[in-house]
DNA sequence: TAGATTGTTAATCGATTAACAATC
DNA sequence: TAGATTGTTAATCGATTAACAATC
């Protein structure tokens, strides 16, 4: 299967996955796209247009989606039995929001292990609810990763001017997935294969409201 | 002017910019779109396309953008010497992280107060950098945006299920911006008028590169 | 002049919304 | 049956990429 997923595709079913658990409903009810749309905030329409690309047609008609059956495909497509390990690297703020974010302990995403140069860093943790995280040297980030062959995916809270050269160190490390949290769209270096990179733009959202409001009439 | 702007763009011009501050260039140099792709990962044809689209067209042929007049127009669009000031709903890991966040300093966006109901977080403060901000109890919120007319937006980072209701509630307030981080996607009120909102999922890259990487092939 | 680079238009691509036949 | 809801296709909308005349 080579489909592209998109980035608004996987945050919708997210959505649906996340509104659909706190709704504590019994396995054999069932649920309308009409009723996704009022507890998510997405369009039924939209709904079962993911639900057809994804290939989710478990649906009756004048009933909607058994809630076991719609947990179960949502949980497939969002790998949570799977989980994934990650390392974070830089231990700065970001990095050390990332690495006790709540939504990330719920899809089973664990961060491992965080990487950083400073050295009133490196080598002290971070403590997540009675969980010591540890940071290490990024020099260290090789035989890690080495010893470690489960962790495909790096997330890279490095500054700026770091982020395109630490992100071809990984990329060479044999790392599947970055996820760049710099204020720089990084490209993988030529010639890559079989690597996922997203740029992702913290406060962008911001920004959009400050000038909407600023440049409104 | 009416023209809607695009999460997008808005990205791509702070990128534009933070790179362009970095570079430390002469007020008098040069930098053309081929290189601005270079430095910021953005193709120089959309580089031109977003210039154009937002009406920069100060361009010199086989020079480039002159640095002064470049910064002047991305520093008006961004609306860095006005600022901006915001509270933010819900103090928990994620509110404070976003009252530190780095790149909202360096485009003067700061957060003036935090708002919460939990007892041990009520009337105490968050130390940024030998600043403190206080933490309000929600009650206060209402009272406190009438004194401080100036603030027009907030950043809402309350657990999901109060989220909907909360930011009705900075509606009726009359603030005129929001952005969302509770991973839903909430709808203004029927009839609002000149609030802007834009729903930020945190994570969601995350998720799609770890779609990619478990369905590939 | 020749080469480089702009501003702008046109073509392509992708994502959302709308519509509707099928059917429980 | 009549009404509701699905799966799917088509229409619309928006964003990116490509192309190129103008010209410094």
């Amino acid at each position: 299967m080579k489909k592209k997923i998109s980035l608004r595709v996987i945050q919708r079913i997210s959505f649906y996955y996340e509104a659909l658990l706190k709704l504590n409903l019994t396995d054999d009810s069932f649920i309308s796209s009409k009723k996704l749309e009022e507890i998510t905030g997405v369009s039924c329409n939209q709904v079962r247009q993911d639900f057809f690309y994804l290939g989710i047609s478990i649906g009756k008609q004048k009933k909607g989606y058994q809630v076991k059956k719609l947990f179960r495909e949502l949980r497939k497509i969002l790998s949570i039995d799977r989980g994934a390990e990650v390392v974070v690297i830089g231990a700065g703020r970001l990095g050390r929001a990332l690495s006790e974010y709540k939504l990330f302990k719920v899809r089973n995403i664990h961060v491992t292990a965080l990487f950083d140069i400073k050295p009133g860093l490196v080598d002290t943790s971070v403590d997540i609810k009675g969980e010591e995280i540890p940071i290490y040297h990024t020099d260290r980030l090789e035989q890690y990763l080495k010893e470690h062959p489960e962790i495909k995916i790096a997330l890279l809270s490095v500054p700026e001017h770091a982020a395109q050269e630490t992100l071809d160190r990984l990329v060479s490390y044999g790392v599947k997935g970055i996820v760049n949290f710099a204020p720089r769209i990084l490209k993988l270096p030529k010639s890559t294969k079989d690597v996922q990179l997203v740029n992702d733009c913290i406060g962008a959202s911001l920004y959009k409201i400050v000038y909407q409001i600023y440049h409104k009439k």
